[in-house]
DNA sequence: GTACTCGGTAAACAGGTGTTGACTTAAAAA
DNA sequence: TTTTTAAGTCAACACCTGTTTACCGAGTAC
């Protein structure tokens, strides 16, 4: 059933909000199937609305996806900010622990999807390298240091296929982990891989 | 072009070769790409055979992917053996620094790969288990505690992340990292999860 | 009221999907 | 050789894919 459907309220036309109900359906889709295994007329129900209006409001497929791709790291740039990420191993395992179905790891696993298409492929690309960037200032260094950009690059992706893992293969004690349960090997991860030595 | 064809050799009629060039072919696709960004006709034509040939060797095309998967399971069980892992942190580091494009990395990423078949599923999530309580074990530890088994899932799911950006992603300087660079920062990763406080 | 705008709908489209069955033909058995 | 077996081929199938087109009708301006 359409999310925002009620008995009273038939939906008023708005072009506005069908495209948002467009937009976070296919993010819930795009980021739990993939690319391939979803189709528009899924993403269209789970909206509620007509499939066509997808192709009317975001080109095609691919169009809607790189929308879910800018939308996704809009809001990893507005959550996160512009300055530097906490500094403390801690704080940076409490946001990879969080929940998977929002927040960082949700949006991690979104970058990972591919359409195969190029511009889709570059907009995924420079958010992880900023992101890889941002993770090694915040471990205190330069992030022109080679080894220690590689080494913020693991964090990512480590972080990445954590979060994958738990919502996808239903691996026990890991998939339904809590965030007290992963953050202290998160803590350990993390101070290892960036810490000063 | 096929993997087998010479000039001098029109390949003569074997069925289990034919199978074996079916499997080896969709190995590579349904890993690289996914099993529902691959097609039937993609894998045929890699191995060079006609595509009824797939229902008739696997049934079908979830039948192929889930001997893909037992195949890969097979070979991860052959090569690590019955015996526990090795025990150091740097000899773990080792095999999941290894290429992407064979070894432990490889077959990871394909176990990620999801057909949404329930049979499948079930191969994949035995197989991660044990790997896991195996991990757990060459770490010294008892693969009953709870707390190391987190780990040990953490560190399995840190590789396949790893695994999966260095081959999809194309972030540098990860994506082209050779395994002297890799390993010792794995090390460390590795060492913080699961060595004794 | 009428005319216009534009969000929404329905049906069809062209092409690709996995799968099937009848056929051919190479190789082994008689 | 002839017969028999089974590996491989071909063409069609029913269905699903993303996309487009023509149409409907609620809301607004006149």
């Amino acid at each position: 059933m359409a999310a925002n459907e009620t008995a009273t309220s038939p939906r008023r036309r708005d072009a506005g909000k069908t495209r948002q109900l467009l937009l976070e359906a296919a993010l819930q889709r795009f980021t739990r199937d993939g690319y391939a295994a979803t189709t528009v007329r899924d993403i269209a129900d789970d909206a509620g609305v007509n499939v066509a209006l997808i192709s009317r409001y975001f080109k095609s497929k691919e169009g809607l996806f790189e929308a879910c791709l800018t939308s996704s790291v809009d809001e990893i740039k507005r959550t996160t900010g512009d300055t530097p990420l906490s500094r403390t191993p801690e704080a940076i395992a409490r946001q990879i622990a969080g929940p998977c179905t929002e927040g960082l790891p949700h949006h991690l696993v979104l970058l990972l999807r591919s359409s195969g298409d190029e511009s889709a492929d570059r907009i995924r690309l420079d958010l992880l390298r900023s992101y890889g960037q941002r993770l090694a200032v915040a471990a205190g260094r330069s992030a022109d240091d080679e080894d220690i950009l590689l080494r913020a690059q693991i964090v990512l992706a480590a972080a990445t296929g954590i979060a994958l893992m738990r919502t996808k293969s239903g691996l026990e004690p890991l998939a339904s982990a809590t965030a007290e349960d992963l953050v202290p090997p998160l803590r350990d991860l993390i101070g290892a891989l960036l810490q000063k030595p």
